[in-house]
DNA sequence: TAGTGGTCTAGACCACAAC
DNA sequence: TTGTGGTCTAGACCACTAA
């Protein structure tokens, strides 16, 4: 099920190196990177290969560029998610937040879609869905209830017993041989009912975050449609927006 | 009080020219976008101008682009501020959703910051900030109630009566001669006390969206902090993600 | 003034999808 | 096969900051 590896293009090896340089702080929080000629010079590449790599590492917010002076490793970012997929793929917020994620799927069935969902994923009124229920995790602590629809026409590939606790991106590459192009969003405030307090183990009213997401690829297909209480006294949600 | 027009970088150009054809209908949702080749001519640019503005858009999720066929005009996205300044100038964002916006400020004073706002904002604790209080309206009906706090020493020049409803970006412009580079914001559900919900008319228990934000410039230097009570029944939050 | 990032160009070649 | 977007290069010039 291994994909082949294509050679991946030069600007996001760059990416990856300087990204990595980072990380191991090999360029310190707050320190000046070397100058777009020296990079370049240096990953024998052309000096728009760099550029390329640093707008994208600074649209993250994860160096800070300023004319005439030079590029900074941004002291403030290095515990935000910032990077697009790791934003939906729970076990990796929840491992990035510093606690040991785990997952469990709580039930994997074929049903007729609601009319919400039906609407969500523009199909028509009570066709088929696989819809996956799925409880993550935080040091053992729930903190993500999540419901995800697939239409039904779109699995190409049974999913086995191990595919249910897939990320959804990887879910969707594996049995639908599909790719995300992106994805829209609704967050809303709520109070839990009283089967997802029972399911995340509340006891007081507090609220709890809900988000509904309608996943596309670049044909504009809407792949996935996913209802995520978010348990946010547990996990914070954080986001980083950058201008320009 | 206007800043003199340098001429916009012809990328940036580009981009609004096309963004202002999208939106005026003369490219149509869902329709194929001429070819970079074809944008380049008629423009007079060269084709790397045209696929950085089409990059951006493209991020944007204003636009789809598809290897070996085209770019076509993105028919779900037409609604959603994804527009980077948008998401926090809440005038616009109601503007947006097709209501009247209106907003009023409810104070503007001078006092010590509290222990929070002290460690957002990297400043000494109780350490002088001018704090405005906010409310902003759909159709009348409250919607948002922000309380946005700056360090007194940024300020340069007063504010005048007028200026305490202005746009944080264009108040941080003006006032303190600063420009956003970033913001970081956190987003949590809470349930509303009751000076809140007195201020912004609420009667049930329903829940509310409280974002926490602090807004940096390309020195990292924290320039404000700021706590948006947001009433998601009223005016629901919508993010586009894309991927790649 | 020297060095940095910001902008823009012209051209080459590749990967992919439609016809 | 043709035309599209994707990648990369080399080079020029500009705008800005720091020393």
């Amino acid at each position: 099920m291994m994909q082949v590896q294509r050679p991946k293009p030069i600007a996001n090896q760059v990416t990856e190196i300087l990204t990595d340089r980072i990380r191991m702080q090999q360029y310190e929080p707050g320190s000046r990177l070397p100058s777009e000629d020296d990079l370049a010079k240096e990953l024998r590449v052309s000096r728009a290969t760099v550029r390329s790599a640093l707008a994208r590492m600074a649209g993250e917010g994860l160096v800070v560029r300023r004319q005439g002076d030079g590029t900074y490793v941004n002291e403030n970012i290095v515990e935000v998610p910032t990077r697009m997929g790791g934003m939906w793929d729970f076990l990796r917020l929840i491992e990035h937040s510093g606690r040991t994620p785990s997952t469990t799927l709580l039930s994997k069935k074929k049903r007729p879609a609601s009319a919400a969902e039906a609407n969500a994923l523009s199909v028509s009124a009570a066709s088929i869905v696989l819809a996956l229920r799925r409880l993550f995790f935080a040091d053992g602590k729930p903190v993500i209830l999540a419901e995800s629809v697939i239409p039904a026409d779109l699995i190409l590939q049974p999913l086995g017993p191990e595919d249910g606790i897939l990320p959804i991106k990887d879910l969707l590459s594996q049995n639908c041989d599909q790719t995300i192009a992106y994805t829209i969003v609704d967050i809303h405030a709520e109070l839990p009912d009283e089967a997802i307090s029972r399911l995340m183990q509340f006891n007081g009213g507090a609220p709890i975050l809900r988000l509904q997401q309608v996943f596309f690829n670049r044909n504009n297909l809407p792949l996935l449609y996913s209802v995520s209480n978010y348990n946010d006294s547990v996990l914070g949600m954080r986001l980083v927006h950058t201008w320009g």
